[in-house]
DNA sequence: GGAGTCACG
DNA sequence: ACGTACGTGACTCCG
């Protein structure tokens, strides 16, 4: 008898999405849902080889079932973000893979597989539905059966004719009975209140249906539940009617459009490359090959045993431990000092408010998974202990997550001695992820097993390759001695926060408000109609469409109305001044004013550092981003009044970085006029000045100043004439005069910019002064932009990265010098620290800040820093450091 | 999610 | 003839 497998497909993404980690593709989509029900489906397709299959999907804008009870399913939650564009790229793959899809406005597909499991059924074929949803058990018959999803999605459960009379004692009919009493509360049918499984199935034993409970109601027991049946007999059977899958879905297909169909292989493996889906590519080609025939499984045998599954085969088993087992296994670690592997699961809103659930541990003989909840108390506190403990050295991915962790509860963390997700970033700083369970990627193959006992196992046995690959590429020292214990000085950051002037802020933000309002109604009158002016689109149509202004720029998608261009049309329209502010406000109001006041509890803010972001070595800041604070413009410059340190009348002391990239220059290219400007401490840019027009010191205006600062400015990015010309607003040929006029007096750092590009070429990679990597596929590539692009990143990433790393190495020695006083680092904003310091204690402090800088990684020219401080971020007076505490 | 815009170094 | 300076993150609109 010929068999049809029938998917759900909107609940098994579902499940998928919420059983599985937030995996991304390299590019940084979400797959987690995609890659879970690819995986169920080629598991299902392998077992099971249906000579028809298909999955249906809901398509309900307006589902018909709506005209029949208004409330239906009106209180779903909302997909999530990352879950709805999967649904699209499931349906891609999907298509490429020649599996049939079935979708139909207005309908669900739970109606379409009704319909479906009716017309296979009539041609005698054997049907089995596999979702998740337990409504499917009523059209389970003598030939379709039911394969539900249990926990997640690891586990199912096959549900026929005999297994729904043992589990449920009802037969298929009388689910949507089931359903009418006790209803739903996902799909929002209402049911009985008061009414649950228990009574319902009580009732279905006793009288079978609906109707027959709600005709002999007077004679079921308990007055309470009578009474319920009475009020809500109604209610009752309209659920029931909810419940019942429509059979008869005008859906236009032939069962031979269902028949399974060979794929185009390459497409498929190249689609799912394109997402990322590395494993689920391997599954698919192994259910194809069980499906395609007996020579190709053999060949595919041989081939896994030579990737990863070996590798498996071999880690250590998860031993199951008791409270005696456990205080036996910590004092051996407490005393022996192994070294372990560790991973973590945490609950709560993001990791500075978290708690961890659950950690996999991993020795050299078994893992282990130790759950917080189960834990008896002492062991929880022998772990803690063990955590601490910097002899027991421990191998994690993110080891400032595990530390955050801790912090929390004011335990902490110490003895890092490999941090994968550090290691994998400096061994390559372009991936995207850099997670656990994305590094394990490789050789995960059961990822529905991956529990972190599990996932400790894999990374113990992922460090030791990793080692070997460090080892090659020289990155071990900036590894162990710059990114790992700078990970835990950001933990403390992170954790200490910066207090924030809440009432403050709130009473900016409506100020602005009320300007905003002004501004848009001032906008309308001039533009002569109302629009959203927040929309590029709208804009660009009123612009120059309505008031006719001249397009100067284009986009992709339709006229450019940004700031540039809206500068060259101020003086051509009224309107477009009021724009300009507009825009201002508006950014500074959404971003900053409603953005920090959503991400401030207890007066505080906690960023988040990403060390494993950025290709040059530098880190970000996320929710919020505090390195993109307003400075350039006094209206933004204002927000930093809210700023202040998180200790009451604590100070905040600012130390910068002078010109540093501009000396990491100096230090690489040696050119003498640039390293003498370091060196006797004079202007750099007036010398530039001087330099490129060709007068003296004395002579330079300020305008002649500002583009030479450009010229310099646009040297640490491959400047080109191009780009100064655009930033000066001045004719291209001017720019390119003053390029050839720099580089002739600079031809050291003329002859150093080559000299990087070609290096660069040679190797495919370059370096920065402490060794770190990047590598430049650009330089190769066909086309000629994206290789100037490379040229580019060639010049610059020695440059940015080189001052990158020694801020890094100055923030370990700061964080050194200051422990014990009274002092914390709080922000790093590229080039700039911001400290909070007792105000007895600044001088000393404040010398300790700017000797450890300035000393941090000597080069060729002097480093120079700059201290500033204030009660807040805004209010800043320079502060001369007293040389006598230097 | 992608595009556009704009905040920072 | 083409497109154009490096590195980030957040918010908004729109399909």
């Amino acid at each position: 008898m010929p068999r049809m497998l029938i998917l759900d497909g909107n609940s098994l993404i579902n499940r998928a999405f919420y059983a599985l980690p937030p995996l991304t593709s390299n590019e940084g989509l979400p797959t987690n849902a995609v890659h879970g029900f690819l995986t169920m489906l080629f598991r299902l397709q392998k077992e099971q080889k249906p000579d028809y299959w298909v999955v249906a999907f809901d398509k309900t804008k307006a589902t018909v079932r709506i005209e029949q009870f208004a409330g239906y399913k009106a209180h779903r939650k909302e997909t999530p973000e990352t879950l709805r564009p999967q649904f699209n790229y499931l349906k891609e793959i999907l298509r490429v893979m020649a599996v049939p899809i079935l979708e139909l406005e207005g309908y669900e597909a739970d109606d379409i597989i009704a319909t479906v499991n009716d017309l296979a059924i009539a041609q005698q074929i054997e049907v089995l539905i596999f979702t998740g949803d337990r409504d499917a058990l009523q059209l389970i018959s003598p030939h379709s059966s039911v394969l539900l999803t249990m926990k997640g999605i690891s586990e199912v459960e096959c549900y026929n004719e005999q297994r729904l009379e043992e589990r449920y004692l009802l037969k298929p009919a009388q689910i949507i009975d089931l359903k009418g009493l006790m209803g739903d509360v996902s799909d929002n049918i209402p049911g009985i209140p008061g009414v649950g499984e228990k009574t319902a199935l009580k009732l279905l034993h006793e009288y079978g249906s609906v109707e027959n409970v709600l005709q002999n109601k007077d004679e079921v027991k308990g007055n309470k539940l009578k009474e319920l049946l009475n009020q809500y007999a109604d209610q009752a059977l309209l659920s029931k009617k909810l419940a019942a899958m429509i059979h008869d879905v005008p859906v236009a297909f032939s069962l031979d459009d269902l028949r399974w169909a060979e794929p185009d292989k390459d497409a498929c493996k190249k689609i799912l490359h394109g997402y990322s889906l590395y494993k689920v590519a391997s599954l698919f080609e192994q259910s194809l090959a069980a499906v395609t025939g007996p020579e190709q499984i053999i060949e595919k045998g041989k081939k896994q045993k030579a990737s990863g599954a070996e590798i498996i085969d071999t880690i250590q088993q998860e031993k199951n431990m008791d409270g005696e087992g456990w205080l036996e296994l910590l004092n051996t670690w407490l005393e022996q000092k192994p070294v372990l592997a560790l991973s973590y699961r945490f609950e709560g809103r993001n990791i500075h408010q978290g708690l961890w659930t659950e950690m996999g541990i991993c020795d050299e003989h078994y893992t282990y998974s130790l759950n917080r909840y189960a834990a008896a108390p002492s062991v929880l506190r022998l772990w803690e202990e063990i955590l601490a403990d910097d002899g027991v050295r421990k191998v994690v991915a993110d080891s400032k997550g595990v530390y955050s962790l801790l912090l929390n509860e004011n335990k902490t963390f110490a003895g890092v001695d490999l941090d994968l997700s550090l290691a994998a970033y400096l061994l390559n700083p372009n991936r995207s992820n850099y997670s656990a369970s994305e590094l394990l990627g490789d050789y995960v193959t059961d990822l529905f097993s991956n529990t972190p006992a599990r996932e400790a196992a894999l990374l113990r046995k992922l460090a030791a390759s990793y080692m070997e690959k460090l080892a090659e590429d020289d990155l071990e020292k900036l590894l162990h001695e710059v990114e790992e214990p700078l990970s835990l000085i950001l933990a403390r950051m992170e954790k200490t926060g910066i207090a924030l002037d809440k009432a403050k802020l709130q009473e900016y933000g409506q100020e602005l408000e009320v300007k905003i309002g002004r501004l848009e109604s001032e906008i309308y009158n001039l533009a002569g109609e109302n629009f959203n002016i927040n929309s590029p689109q709208q804009l660009g149509r009123i612009l120059f469409e309505s008031l006719g202004l001249p397009p100067l720029k284009k986009t992709k998608t339709g006229y450019s109305t940004d700031a540039e261009t809206l500068e060259e049309l101020r003086t051509e329209h009224a309107v477009v001044e009021k724009l300009l502010e507009y825009r201002q406000l508006v950014k500074l109001n959404s971003t900053y004013v409603k953005g920090l006041l959503a991400q401030c509890c207890d007066g505080k803010i906690h960023t988040t550092f990403q060390q494993t972001v950025t290709a040059t070595g530098r880190l970000s800041s996320t929710e919020p981003n505090l390195q993109n604070i307003p400075i350039r413009l006094e209206e933004g410059r204002r927000l930093r009044k809210v700023f202040q340190a998180t200790q009451e009348d604590w100070l905040l002391l600012s130390a910068d970085y002078s010109q540093i990239e501009l000396r990491i220059l100096a230090h690489y290219s040696k050119d003498p006029i640039l390293c003498e400007s370091f060196l006797v401490g004079e202007d750099v840019h007036r010398r530039t000045a001087a330099e490129v027009f060709g007068v003296a010191l004395n002579e330079v205006n300020s305008d002649m100043r500002r583009k030479a600062k450009a010229v310099n400015f646009g040297l640490m990015y491959g400047l080109t004439d191009f780009g100064l010309a655009r930033d000066l607003t001045i004719s291209r040929k001017e720019a390119k005069y003053y390029i050839s006029q720099y580089f002739e007096r600079y031809n050291g750092v003329h002859r150093y910019l080559e000299e990087a590009v070609t290096e660069a070429k040679e190797k495919g990679e370059v370096r920065t002064l402490l060794n770190r990597l990047r590598k430049i596929p650009e330089l190769s590539h066909p086309n000629r932009m994206t290789r100037q692009f490379g040229e580019r990143i060639a010049k610059n990433t020695p440059i940015q990265g080189t001052a990158a790393d020694i801020m890094k190495i100055a923030m370990i020695k700061v964080a050194e010098a200051i422990e014990g006083l009274q002092a914390e680092i709080l922000l790093q904003v590229h080039d700039e620290l911001v400290v909070q310091v007792e105000p007895s204690a600044l001088p000393k402090v404040a010398a300790i800040v700017k000797k450890e800088m300035e000393q941090a990684f000597p080069i060729s020219v002097p480093l120079l820093v700059d201290c500033k401080v204030g009660s807040n971020w805004y209010d800043m007076v320079p502060y001369q450091v007293d040389a006598l505490l230097f």
